[in-house]
DNA sequence: CTCGAAACTTGTCATCTGATAAAAATTGAG
DNA sequence: CTCAATTTTTATCAGATGACAAGTTTCGAG
């Protein structure tokens, strides 16, 4: 039997509670450290530890360490699809232009709050594995027929990785930003400055494909 | 004795060819699989298997899977370098519009040329490290401050940024964009488009930056 | 309170990993 | 050709790693 099969089985029993928390420590530890070192970069037991709980529990809670990964992957991608969702309720009765503009804003906003899901994929991104195949299977594939919806039109690849390079790269090099221009991108004011300049890039470079 | 010294020194005997051969192989090795993989995603076995040299190989040439990693980024630099002076010379004699212009197109064509070294600030950027102590140090703050030459101002960390996310990253991302677009993105003819659309990019927010 | 299931804890193992050491092969200067 | 330095090959080791298999503790329904 599975751990999915176990967690799912409310009926029965239900000790749950010291249970999920420790579930819950583990995606959260397990998220910030697959995201920054990728899936060989950190051990299992790293991912226990830094989750404060004891050896042997991801094999407990989720049988074996890949499938902590398509979880913690899973989680993330949930959160990003409500918050898509969200902006196509606020945006769905603005003019294209306005729809477009408001739409990067979000994802600016959402990159800098949640910088974990772009560290994954410029983590899973750069080399074919059993891990990417999940990705455009079970979310990436999704996420871009969503986007397209949203703005109203098929995105192409280079609008497409314009706005997730110029509006998200930032934030996922936060360390070497700091490093380099001793600024902290995930401040307030300096995600605003971003996302107004990306949503004014990208307005510019619709304008321009309209034209021809 | 160190593998450096040992390199270094010329006189005395000099049957460093078959040698200089292993070190070529196992430096290209290690920059393909770092650069995808992380330093701790890769075993230094793996390289050796890569580069189809012998295990025990990168201890004799380089000491340490370390002392690999620092050459292997030293390399990618050199030649980042190079071809920031190649670009600096051509560049001279233009405006400061045009000079921004070229720069840029110069940077999407290298990125696409050798996204090895995009593809390693990726891994390397997202957490605090040795590495990354170790490439502020020794090339990132260099970099900046020839870029920023070169371009005739400091440069701030959105343009920064925003030039090297929209410019590169779809290059480090060529896997996943061949799968979601079904284009590799290092074709001639998508890298030529790309360049386009990043200059006129920047130059619209530089015009924007001007005007304030 | 009881008791069985759920949750946690601990022990073990085969394999992998980075490093070191030493033996063997190759090379080129003289 | 000779021979000593360089380079390659192979053996070995201590520690880490993922998975599995016990144990023990905690919990809550009845």
């Amino acid at each position: 039997m599975t751990a999915e099969t176990k967690a799912k089985r409310s009926p029965q029993k239900a000790t749950q509670k010291r249970a999920e928390e420790t579930r819950e420590r583990l995606l959260d530890a397990a998220t910030e450290l697959f995201a920054a070192l990728g899936f060989d970069g950190v051990s299992a037991r790293t991912i226990e530890t830094h989750a404060g709980v004891q050896r042997g529990l991801i094999a407990y809670h989720f049988d074996t360490k890949e499938a902590l990964w398509r979880e913690m992957a899973d989680r993330l991608f949930t959160d990003l699809r409500e918050r898509l969702s969200l902006t196509a309720d606020i945006v769905r009765d603005l003019s294209p232009e306005e729809r477009q503009k408001a739409f990067i804003t979000s994802f600016v906003r959402y990159s800098a709050d949640a910088p974990m899901l772009n560290r994954m994929m410029a983590q899973e991104g750069k080399a074919p594995s059993w891990r990417l195949d999940y990705l455009y299977d079970t979310h990436l594939r999704d996420i871009r027929d969503e986007v397209s919806r949203i703005i109203g039109r098929e995105i192409d690849p280079h609008t497409y990785y314009v706005m997730t390079g110029a509006g998200a790269f930032v934030f996922t090099m936060e360390h070497v930003c700091e490093k380099l221009f001793g600024v902290n991108p995930r401040e307030e004011s300096f995600v605003d400055e971003h996302a107004r300049i990306v949503a004014r890039l990208l307005e510019s470079l619709q304008r321009e494909t309209d034209e021809s």
